[in-house]
DNA sequence: CGTTGGGTTGAACCCACTCAATACGCGTGG
DNA sequence: CCACGCGTATTGAGTGGGTTCAACCCAACG
């Protein structure tokens, strides 16, 4: 039943019991794509081919940017696409009632303003979290070169990709992930996005507030900092002394089993 | 204060106050990006170009698919990219551990596929929602033709930039509103799609069950339920007799403003 | 020292979930 | 034709997870 290979299976069996979606969280679904359990590793070689490539090919401008600065602000024309080289950056969407919401982090390597290309105007405020370098490619150049260098093409697809299924797995856990679930899962996709960067995952720094936090994950302050509690306790992650903001994540296993206990509290018993 | 071109004022005033993001929903914030309610009505020539361009040259193949169909299967190997000729096409997002998650609903001109470009395999299912026609284009020919073809690239470009703003709406919403409001901005962004495609806004067709929404908005059917219902009492829309899946919508601005209600019950004086 | 922003913790409330009963529409078959 | 079953939708009552409101602690800073 498990195997990806074969999908029409899955198709008979999904409008055999279309009923599934009932249920919040189904109970003992099939569990699929655990090939796959994240960016394999592959990603490392990826995006650094992509700067090599860009470096040559594409004249680009730096930027030292510091906490609070912006990258791009919502409603500027697009122009230009950058990349994240260091530091770490936050996307912040806003609708025009003034609702605001976190949409996404970004890490070394990471392409901003794909999100303007369609009207011409970039739709979230981009915003550097830490002291970090920008590069910033003109779009039309972008295209230009493109046309005669079709392996940048490729990788931009790939980070435009990339970004979309990012996007959806939020989603994901915004619909199905209960308050708990949801932080755990939060900083596990933190932690993989350092590891699959070389970075050490033992011991990362969270440079948001309780509310930056609660505002990505749809929820106040209160429940991340009762959540985060819960889980040092259970020992999960670990607060280091000066600062309640740097955290140790001892196994990242470990957190991906709390998120598990966190939604489904009772069938503990697979596995 | 709302003019969206000074940038850098907004900025300073966001670092000046960034205890912002600790409220839910800001109650006076600085109507924002006002001067773009959707997309303008520059989309209709956007997707017809863009099945001309395709259909000038790039080889495809037509494919009817009923209701239940799969386009494509998360998983499987993704060697092509799919377009919505008629009908409509949902996307289900799905985690290792068996939850499920409507991620996107796909209208005449959307593209499909995107999110299967940077693993090399589909990273959600695409399930024909009704009898429909869809395109099919092998992905190599595609980058082949973009290579000779610039516009090609920027229509696709322009596309996949679509893709993420929607999903980042979709965030917004999942993260920000309250379940009526939820449902009612779902409503309005189909009803918004329907009308950018030159189709009929005051008479759609749900072909979704209460439980499928209520999985795309992140809650239950019941909730899902109570809410049509009171928008129904409150007259922003009608529920046709013979069968509760059609309804009707007798002003957008309306449903608009129901949102805004139910968002802050309270001050309903502004505007 | 007082102030200020961030974090934790407690208590009360409330929205949405859960469980359950009922009703409706529709196809099937007697 | 009605009976029956099935899937879907509605509605109610009760519960609970997360919010709200509040107090308090702590570190940084002037």
């Amino acid at each position: 039943m498990h195997a990806p290979t074969i999908r029409h299976e899955t198709v008979a069996l999904r409008s055999a019991l279309p009923a599934d979606l009932t249920r919040r969280a189904l109970p003992l679904a099939q569990p699929r794509r655990s090939e796959a359990p994240s960016h394999p590793a592959r990603l490392t070689p990826a995006w650094r081919e992509a700067l090599e490539l860009l470096e040559q090919h594409v004249p680009f401008t730096r930027r030292m940017l510091h906490a609070g600065d912006l990258v791009h602000g919502g409603g500027e024309a697009c122009t230009a696409l950058h990349i994240v080289n260091s530091g770490m950056v936050r996307s912040v969407n806003f609708s025009a009632d003034g609702r605001e919401q976190v949409v996404g982090l970004h890490f070394k390597g990471d392409w901003l303003g794909f999100d303007g290309i369609a009207s011409g105007r970039y739709g979230c405020d981009a915003i550097a979290m830490d002291t970090g370098e920008i590069w910033t490619f003109r779009y039309d150049t972008l295209l230009r070169t493109c046309a005669s260098v079709p392996a940048l093409m490729a990788v931009m697809h790939v980070a435009m990709s990339e970004q979309i299924v990012r996007d959806r797995d939020s989603l994901l856990a915004l619909g199905t992930l209960p308050a708990d679930a949801r932080v755990a899962n939060f900083l596990k996709v933190w932690a993989e996005a350092l590891r699959d960067r070389g970075q050490r995952t033992d011991q990362i720094t969270l440079r948001m507030t309780r509310a930056e936090i609660g505002n990505t994950l749809g929820m106040t302050l209160e429940t991340v900092s009762r959540a985060l509690c819960r889980m040092a306790r259970s020992g999960v992650i670990l607060f280091n002394e000066k600062g309640r903001r740097d955290i140790s994540i001892p196994s990242i296993d470990a957190l991906g089993d709390f998120m598990q206990d966190a939604l489904a509290p009772n069938e503990r018993v697979l596995q």
